[in-house]
Parts: structure tokens; C-alpha cells; sequence
DNA sequence: GTTTCGGCTACGCAG
DNA sequence: TAGCCGAAAC
């Protein structure tokens, strides 16, 4: 029957025929993990499963979409539609809006954003009158989402006195007030954050036995992928629905395992066995992905860690290049010698852009990446960083759209509020906040009943006051009636953003007003799709798709090839014939927060594992001896990841300590273009477009350069690698910087190309620069 | 009551 | 370097 089982190997076909019963199947990287799950839920159909009770949770929306499309190739379109599939985030979402009043809450809620939680946050903390440097807004935050994934409730809080004291002891003992607050005001602005969809489901199945039978007979068959990145939240959600059936797979790496930061625990993969009984066990250890140099390599590292499955990762590919290792002077430096090696492996190997990327461990790095592969002409695209939908032109529209929803929701309101600037401030905010708190209602309600209360506001604001809310009332009427795209242009006409954006005229100004009109495009296609796919396409729908976006779902298909860069964490499931790894220093990477215990110092090198193991045929490994952190140059050290490779599988490309007294291990003739140097470094960031992917095409490069205003021009400009040479050059010495102006030279460092000297300037004080890159010109 | 400007701080990864 | 917040200016 199964001409889909060819081609799989034996572990991954025995994974794909066991159809019922509590399994796991571990798989290694580049082992053919797509592959099993997509043919196994295929089987599953082929042998007679209702694809209404098959759940599938994956790590990203776009992965669900992809699979669902190639299960929709042997099993037929119209079957594979009914599956259940998405992230925990998503799917849950949608469960809770069907299910909402039995926990209280409107069936339009709002999903906050980790922005939106930290503004709630502050503004508790200022009305509890609390110290906001020792209670940061972000820190209380991430405690307060350490206790949702654990399932621990503010009255459970209250009642664990080990948890009361160890926030004592870290001088927050009013944790728990804040906590207490936050839930509350969520729950009345009919909010959720990210922890709180799977906190709630939990919640709701717990709650109402009936609401878990119902579930539980609907999804009979349920799927887990990356299962060593969930939580206890998520671990608990999964349990209770497979309960019933058994019928729970669950599909991992422990040893990619990178989210323990955001409470993923690798306990729930290490300990599956012991979760569940008569567990059936499968390992997939080939790798079909890498060259045997990288297998290896990859290997030796992991082998450092202690807790991890047995299992031993092998290929029968090629041997293919070792592993090549780069240093280099200056993280400029790093990007410049990136865009170059990929440059020449494109014309030595006539490759397109789309067979690299590029892996960072901060988004920090991209810049100097970004830089060179400008001047390069290299088309690239990043993941990640700032999405389009954090953006604040974007994020007010959107606050617009979230309050005609749900009036409720109080951090969108507050938001609008005054934007455009329509004369209600701070002072009329915070008096309407304190309002709210005393009636117990929402801002809005209080706003809509001004004249109604008693609260001191004068005649003039509350007119404001009461325009705007006849405003939102007017709009909101409206978006009973029409799409999500034809109110969302109401919006944007109604607020004349795109009048307040111009006016400025700067590039920025241009660029917010393309995103906007982006962000209506995106509608419109939504409500295309939506019709095409007959599912719903009211605004309520969009905004939940917009708040469970993940930096990767929104990718979509480029006109022309471009190299991609991305953190190591978003590159999860991602291959690439050539990748790089760039920033491999100590305190980077690993980086500096993550060196205190051996439990995070092992994840650290899962990251590095999960990194190299991108890679098809080439890695590249490269740091950096200085490289601008904070502002600040600072001086670095190679990872200790790099050591802990067996050399066998590596290749210096240059020594590996630094050479004494010659700058000459790079070639500087590699880095020449043919833009002016000058030009270039201060050139205007190129307007960032698209969704939360940023895309920058070297036509844009044809566009003016613009100086800036204050920059005072500079006649003789040394040439660029040498500098003025370092004789000139001592304590004391007066020097013109071509951007940071006269200043005088405190104390030199160092010597030939990596000679560094402190400046100290007249209008923006002490600078560390390197000499060789710093274009002095001796004064006087 | 609003806008603007300068100084401060943050850069750890993300649904 | 950027984004945010408080003080000064409007």
C-alpha cells in the first residue's frame, strides 16, 4: 500500500508503522525528522484515523503549514485541511477563545505582548511606589512567567514561603503583591500574555472534567515536535490530553535543547520513559544533512556535555572541507572577512546567495554583518531583531484595531490615547488610571462616563475626552460591519498617521509610512486567504495571528536569492551548505551570563552544537580580538568552545594566537571596494521593510548617500588601512578623528596593526580606537 | 499640558 | 548605537 515507507531506513520506518502507545522517537540532527513525522501522520490517515482527532504541535506555525502540505500530497488536500495543527501558543489560543467564558473571560480577548506585560509591569510598580531599579519592570517580568510555566498561582505563591523568601532575600519581597496586581489587571483589561494561553489551558482541563473528556476524545492522536524545548505547562497540557488514548509520540534532541531560558525543561525529554508506561523507544543517529567533518566535529563537542541520551550520531556522506577557523582583528574586521569568503565561494562555486547564512548568538552582531555585506552588494535578508510588528508606527495602528476588539484593553488604550496628540497627557492619563483602579473598571468605561463621575478634570480636557471616545465608539460600530481590511483603512485615514508621518520628511519618516502601508497590505492579503481558505476573516483573527507570529512564520518567497542571517536560536531546524558562526569569543560565546553553572554552560554548547550542525557541506568559525560591546571597544578571547573541537576536523586559516608585530596574516587588499570609505560609514541606515524579516537589496545602495548635517569636511583623509603610521603618533599627540573631531592621545597600546590608542576628544570625550582603522589625522 | 532635548542605560536568546 | 525617561522649554 505504502510506496511513502521506500526510501526510509529502518529506525525511521519502524518509527512511522507504531501508531499507538506512549513512543519517542530521538532524533538526532539532520536524521530525517520532517520526514518521519510527516509520513507517520500519513499512516496514520492511510490506516484509518480521522485526521479530526490527530494533533500535531510543532515549534513553528510555517513548519506546521509546510507539513501540512506534504501530508496533503499522499493523503489528498481535502483530508489533510481537518488536521490539527500549530504551535502550543496557537492552537491553545483558539481553544480558550471557544471556551473563554467558563474561565471568565470575553471570547475576544487580547494576547499582550512581553512589550505590553512590561508596560503593565511598570505602571504597577509606580502605583505600588516601589523602587523601579530594584524592581526592573522586564526582571519582574520573566519571575512572574518562571512561576505561570511552573503552575504556580498567586495564591499558590503566597502559600510557599521558600519562594516568598528567596524574593525576599533578592530584595523583592513584594513579589507577590506585583504578581497579585498583574493577574488582576490582566484579567480585567480580558487580556492574556503568552504564558498565561497555556496557563489557562491547563486551567480550563484541570477545571472542568467535561471541557477534558470533550478534548480528550477529540484528539486521540497526539504529536509533540521539539519536544526538549517544553515547558512544565506544556508538559502538563499534553499529559492530560493523551491521558485517556495514550496515543502520545513525542519527537527530540536533548541534545538541541536552547530554551531553558524561557523555562523549557529537558527533564521532560530525559525522563519521557519514566512519564509514561510501556514506552517504545526509537533513535534515528544517521545524518543525512552533514559532511562527515562536520558530523564529527559536532560531535566532539557534545561529548563534553554530561547529562544527555545515549545515542551516537553518524553519516555516510562524504568527508567533505574540515571545519576552517578565522580570526580576526576587529568585529568590522569579522563582517568584512564573512562577506568576502562568501563572495568567493560564490564565484569560485557559481552559488547563489540562498546557500548561506550567517549565525549569531546576540542580534546585537548583525550590524557589522550587515555593514560589509552592504558594501559587498550581497543581497541578505534577517530574521528576527525588532519585528515589523513591534515597530512603533505599526504597534499604534495595531493598538487602534486591539481596543475597537476589546475596549478593555487598557495598555492599547493608553497607548492611543494621545497619539495622534490630541491634548490629553500624562497629568489626564493618570488621574483616568486611578479612576479605573477606584471603580473598578476599564479606562475606556471611564473615559465613555466622564461626565458622569466625579474626577477632577477640567471642562477642556473632558471634551477631549469625550471626542476621542466618539471617535473609537463611531469606528467600533463600523467594524461590526465591514472586513478587517476595510476598517483597519478607516483607521488609518481617520488618525491621518500617514499626514503625521511625512511631515517630518526625513528617510525614517518615508520608511514608517511604507511599513504602514505594509501593514495594510497584510491585511488585505489576510482577508484574501481567509476567503480562499473559508475560514473567518474578522480583525479579531488577524490580531491573534499577529500576536503568535514567530520571526520565522512570516518568511515568504523572495524575488531574488539572499543570504540569511539569524541567531543561533532561530536557526533551529534550519540547514544551509555554508554557514558561519560568527563572534566565538569567551563571553560572547558562551556568553557571559551563562558561565556560572555547568547546567548553563552545557546549554551554551548545545547552542554551538545546534549551530555547526546547520551546516551541509561547509561551516566557518570565526572571532574577533576586539570588537565594540556597550559602545565600547572591548578586547576578547576565543571561545572555549573552539578548543573543546577536535582539531582533527579544523583548519586554521590563520594562526591561532596573534602573530607579534605584523599585520599582514589577512591580505588587506581583500577588503578594497569601490565605494569610498568615507561615504559609506555615514551613510543613513537603509529604511528597514517587509514583514519581521528585513530584506536589503543592493539596488537600494544606488539611492544619494547622505552626510550628515554637523559633520565638518575634512580635506585630507589618511589612507584606509595604514592610518597616520605610529611614529606620529604618541601620548599627548593632538588628532582630528573624522567623525568624533580633535581630541588628544592619552595612552597607546599595543603594536602594528593591532596598535589601539585612548582619545581623548573634545566633544565626545574618551574613545579606545584601533589605529589601524581609525583615520587620524596628526593636528597642528 | 505638550514637546523637545540630553543624559542615561542597555546587549541574552523568543512565543 | 538606540531607545527611553525626566527636566526644561514652549
Amino acid at each position: 500500500m505504502a510506496d511513502y515507507l521506500e526510501g526510509l531506513n529502518p529506525s525511521q520506518k519502524a518509527a512511522v508503522l507504531q501508531t499507538k502507545g506512549p513512543m519517542i522517537i530521538i532524533a538526532g540532527a539532520g536524521s530525517g525528522k520532517t520526514r518521519v513525522l510527516t509520513y507517520r501522520i500519513a499512516h496514520l490517515m492511510k490506516s484509518g484515523v480521522d485526521a479530526f482527532n490527530i494533533l500535531n504541535l510543532t515549534f513553528t506555525n510555517k513548519a506546521a503549514r509546510e507539513m501540512k502540505e506534504r501530508i496533503a500530497s499522499v493523503v489528498g488536500q481535502s483530508e489533510a485541511k481537518n488536521l490539527w495543527m500549530g504551535t502550543f501558543h496557537s492552537v491553545f489560543a483558539r481553544i480558550l477563545r471557544s471556551e473563554s467564558d467558563k474561565l471568565g473571560y470575553p471570547s475576544n480577548f487580547t494576547i499582550y505582548d512581553s512589550q505590553d506585560s512590561v508596560k503593565l509591569i511598570g505602571s504597577i510598580i509606580k502605583e505600588l511606589q516601589l523602587d523601579k531599579e530594584r524592581y526592573k519592570a522586564k526582571q519582574v517580568l520573566s519571575r512572574i512567567s518562571q512561576f505561570k510555566n511552573s503552575l504556580i498561582t498567586v495564591k499558590a505563591y503566597f502559600n510557599n514561603t521558600d519562594l516568598k523568601e528567596a524574593d525576599t532575600m533578592a530584595s523583592r519581597p513584594k513579589m507577590g503583591e506585583i504578581y497579585k496586581a498583574y493577574v488582576e489587571r490582566c484579567f480585567k483589561s480580558g487580556a492574556m500574555d503568552f504564558d498565561d494561553l497555556l496557563l489557562r489551558t491547563n486551567e480550563l482541563l484541570s477545571r472542568f472534567p467535561d471541557v477534558l473528556a470533550k478534548y480528550q476524545d477529540r484528539f486521540r492522536y497526539v504529536m509533540v515536535d521539539e519536544y526538549q524545548d517544553t515547558n512544565h505547562s506544556q508538559y502538563l497540557i499534553v499529559r492530560a490530553l493523551a491521558d485517556r488514548f495514550q496515543n502520545i509520540c513525542v519527537v527530540g534532541d536533548d541534545s538541541q535543547s536552547i530554551y531553558a531560558f524561557r523555562g523549557a525543561n529537558i527533564n521532560n525529554i530525559l525522563n519521557f520513559q519514566k512519564h509514561y508506561t510501556d514506552v517504545k523507544t526509537f533513535k534515528l543517529e544517521q545524518n543525512y544533512r552533514s559532511s562527515k567533518n562536520i558530523v564529527e566535529a559536532a560531535n566532539s563537542v557534545i561529548d563534553k556535555n554530561k547529562t544527555k541520551l545515549d545515542k551516537e550520531i553518524f553519516t555516510e556522506n562524504a568527508d567533505g572541507p574540515k571545519v576552517k577557523v578565522m580570526r580576526t582583528i576587529s568585529d568590522g574586521e569579522e563582517g568584512r572577512w564573512v562577506a568576502n569568503s562568501i563572495f568567493e565561494n560564490k564565484m569560485n562555486h557559481q552559488l547563489t546567495n540562498d546557500k548561506f547564512c550567517i549565525l549569531y548568538r546576540t542580534n546585537a552582531q548583525s550590524r557589522a554583518m550587515e555593514d560589509a555585506l552592504r558594501k559587498k552588494r550581497i543581497a541578505y535578508k534577517i530574521y528576527g531583531g525588532t519585528s515589523f510588528y513591534q515597530r512603533k508606527e505599526i504597534k499604534d495602528v495595531l493598538s487602534y484595531l486591539r481596543v475597537l476588539i476589546n475596549p478593555k484593553d487598557d495598555i492599547a488604550l493608553t497607548r492611543i490615547i494621545n497619539y495622534p496628540a490630541r491634548g490629553i497627557g500624562a497629568t489626564t492619563i493618570d488621574k483616568l488610571t486611578i479612576a479605573a483602579n477606584h471603580y473598578n473598571k476599564s479606562i475606556f468605561e471611564i473615559v465613555a462616563h466622564i461626565d458622569k463621575l466625579d474626577i477632577k478634570i477640567n471642562a477642556g480636557t473632558k471634551t477631549k475626552l469625550k471626542n476621542f471616545a466618539n471617535m473609537i465608539q463611531a469606528l467600533s460600530i463600523n467594524a461590526q460591519k465591514v472586513n478587517a481590511f476595510e476598517i483597519a483603512d478607516q483607521v488609518v485615514k481617520q488618525i491621518q498617521i500617514v499626514k503625521d508621518l511625512e511631515a517630518d520628511g526625513t528617510p525614517e519618516g518615508i520608511s514608517k509610512v511604507e511599513n504602514v502601508q505594509e501593514l495594510l497590505n497584510g491585511i488585505q492579503y489576510f482577508v484574501d486567504d481567509a476567503k480562499e481558505k473559508e475560514q473567518e476573516d474578522s480583525l479579531a483573527v488577524f490580531l491573534e495571528d499577529v500576536a503568535l507570529k514567530s520571526d520565522l512564520d512570516s518568511d515568504k518567497e523572495d524575488d531574488e536569492p539572499m543570504v540569511s542571517l539569524m541567531t543561533i536560536h532561530l536557526a533551529k531546524g534550519l540547514e544551509y551548505p555554508y554557514v558561519y558562526i560568527v563572534g566565538l569569543e569567551e563571553s560572547l560565546f558562551p556568553s557571559a551570563m551563562s558561565m556560572n553553572t555547568r547546567s548553563e554552560l552545557e546549554e551554551e554548547r548545545r547552542l554551538f552544537y545546534v549551530a555547526l550542525t546547520r551546516a551541509e557541506h561547509q561551516a566557518y568559525l570565526s572571532f574577533a580580538q576586539t570588537r565594540y560591546r556597550w559602545g565600547k571597544l572591548t578586547d576578547g578571547e576565543p571561545s572555549r568552545f573552539l578548543e573543546e573541537i577536535d582539531p582533527a576536523y579544523l583548519e586554521y586559516l590563520t594562526p591561532k594566537k596573534l602573530a607579534p608585530r605584523t599585520n599582514n596574516f589577512v591580505d588587506s587588499s581583500l577588503f578594497e571596494d569601490d565605494v569610498p570609505k568615507d561615504k559609506i560609514r555615514f551613510r543613513k541606515p537603509i529604511p528597514r521593510k517587509s514583514a519581521s524579516v528585513r530584506t536589503a537589496k543592493p539596488s537600494v545602495l544606488k539611492k544619494p548617500l547622505v552626510a550628515p548635517k554637523n559633520m565638518k569636511p575634512v580635506s585630507k583623509v589618511a589612507t584606509r588601512a595604514g592610518g597616520v603610521s605610529d611614529a606620529k603618533i604618541a601620548v599627548g599627540t593632538k588628532v582630528e578623528h573624522i567623525r568624533f573631531g580633535q581630541g588628544e592621545v592619552m595612552k597607546l597600546e599595543g603594536v602594528g596593526g593591532d596598535a589601539k590608542a585612548e582619545i581623548k576628544f573634545e566633544k565626545e570625550g574618551m574613545k579606545k580606537l584601533i589605529l589601524k582603522f581609525a583615520k587620524l589625522n596628526v593636528v597642528g
